[in-house]
DNA sequence: AATATAGTTTCATTCTATGAAACGCGATGA
DNA sequence: TCATCGCGTTTCATAGAATGAAACTATATT
């Protein structure tokens, strides 16, 4: 009765695996271009950052908003509306969104920190999930903020045992997206990432200055980590010591939910 | 200097607009329908209930899944975390969303009542923003909620001017989605419409027993209104005299948000 | 007004999307 | 244990959908 989950890492950036179905390939990737950038973009720009035709581009775009997943004023499109029921459907029916709530609840309650899970899509991480612990955490982190996997405890965790390869294509994305400087190079990444055996991250001041965290992956059996759960604080409020004695119970959680995703027969 | 601004009404549900982009509209289908039943769906229910062969169906879900907008476990599938970071584009970025937000907090603390405000998609609405007044409005309606065009002010509001032939449409809509019954007729519905000349709609008991609602449709120029503005309060709290009263305000503040959304140079 | 730039439509060609059929596989039941 | 059934997956030949060049229109810039 083995449970396989996944949400394939495939490209989810910039093209890559090719052949099947090019043309609802292109489309994602014009959607995705779409929330890449804050602003709205016009067709001709979309159309060169996608390395697409005008017209293709154009009947793209069209389709798209006929089911109101893109909207258009005047010569600009962005985002459209249907995305907030499709958002909706997967916080209500996600197991790991549903199940992880009261799992994170518990947690903060208990460590006093804050309490995050993440998914992994293409190279970056996705923030599914969160719970305010004690100390507030001034800066802001919406649902589905991305994230890099290069930095933070929750995202480091989810590359801890990758190849040289693909660490090589999670620092690419790092530097696409901002996320690290332009030199950034493997090398350096690996000097962050938790020794080969440890099952936990640490990281300090990484992503955000003044705020330590520490994370761990969820236990997709028989597959690649996929989704991770990290405690938060800022350091004012604790040490590294402290928030790493909070490692067993994060771990106890994560397995709890773990369990709880295999368990459910979905 | 005209702005259009426009989501197209188009097909968003059952198939309708054919012809272009076969695949990619095949695809929204199939996208669209996974949200609809709210149980994780299998791959010959999908292919079923989207009118496809079971190999297209397959070829489609795993090109989403590569994208992270449609997630599998063993052979159930379900949307995806892709949708969070969309919908946050969406909600940061969408001039309607972004500029209606402090319109609404406005009105509410001015009123007392809870403000909603709404995005025509198909032949549903979508909630798009929400502020709570001071009568707490119990029954939760949360961002993304998939509403009826035929019941509450804001909905009605929406299809005060349309066409014998549209209403057909959003009669047939809301029986499809649940939330009229089987026999309901468009005489009925146009017995709850607005009078014409008339620029609110008002309901009471009609979506929810227990509350009251006045609605007006924010005006895209040149084009069917596509957004509406609501009050809502429950019974206890106000009377049809009294929330009527607040038309005005309503209505000025739809127009505030009209203008804003014309300035906005996106 | 003239020019340049961006968007849209047309159309012939190519190759992708498609479903029928064959196959694999696990479950159910005899 | 074996046969049967249902569902998912792969293969393959074919139809027709998707594509980009080019022509055309609209909009902005000088």
């Amino acid at each position: 009765m083995a449970t396989k989950t996944s949400t394939t890492p495939g490209p989810a950036e910039e093209g890559a695996k090719s052949s099947n179905m090019r043309s609802l390939s292109r489309a994602m990737e014009v959607f995705a271009e779409l929330q890449r950038a804050e602003r709205p973009q016009r067709l001709s720009d979309l159309a060169r950052n996608c390395g697409m035709s005008l017209p293709t581009t154009l009947r793209i775009l069209r389709v798209l908003q006929d089911f109101g997943m893109v909207s258009q004023t005047d010569k600009s499109y962005r985002i459209g509306p249907a995305v907030l029921p499709a958002a909706k459907s997967f916080l209500e029916n996600d197991p790991l969104a549903v199940a992880g709530r009261p799992v994170l609840q518990q947690l903060a309650t208990q460590t006093g920190m804050s309490v995050s899970l993440h998914t992994r899509l293409g190279f970056e991480r996705i923030l599914v999930a969160r719970v305010q612990g004690k100390a507030p955490m001034q800066y802001d982190l919406p649902l589905g903020k991305r994230l890099p996997l290069t930095r933070g405890a929750a995202g480091k965790i989810l590359i801890a045992g990758a190849t040289d390869a693909e660490l090589q294509q999670v620092v690419a994305a790092a530097i696409a997206s901002g996320h690290e400087e332009q030199g950034f190079t493997v090398e350096e990444l690996k000097s962050r990432l938790p020794e080969p055996g440890c099952d936990y991250a640490y990281s300090a001041n990484e992503r955000v200055v003044g705020v330590l965290s520490v994370g761990v992956a969820l236990t997709n059996r028989a597959g690649r980590a996929n989704e991770s759960m990290a405690l938060n604080c800022p350091a004012e409020a604790t040490t590294e010591e402290k928030i790493k004695a909070n490692v067993p119970e994060l771990r106890r959680a994560a397995s709890r939910l773990s369990e709880l995703l295999e368990g459910s027969v979905y």
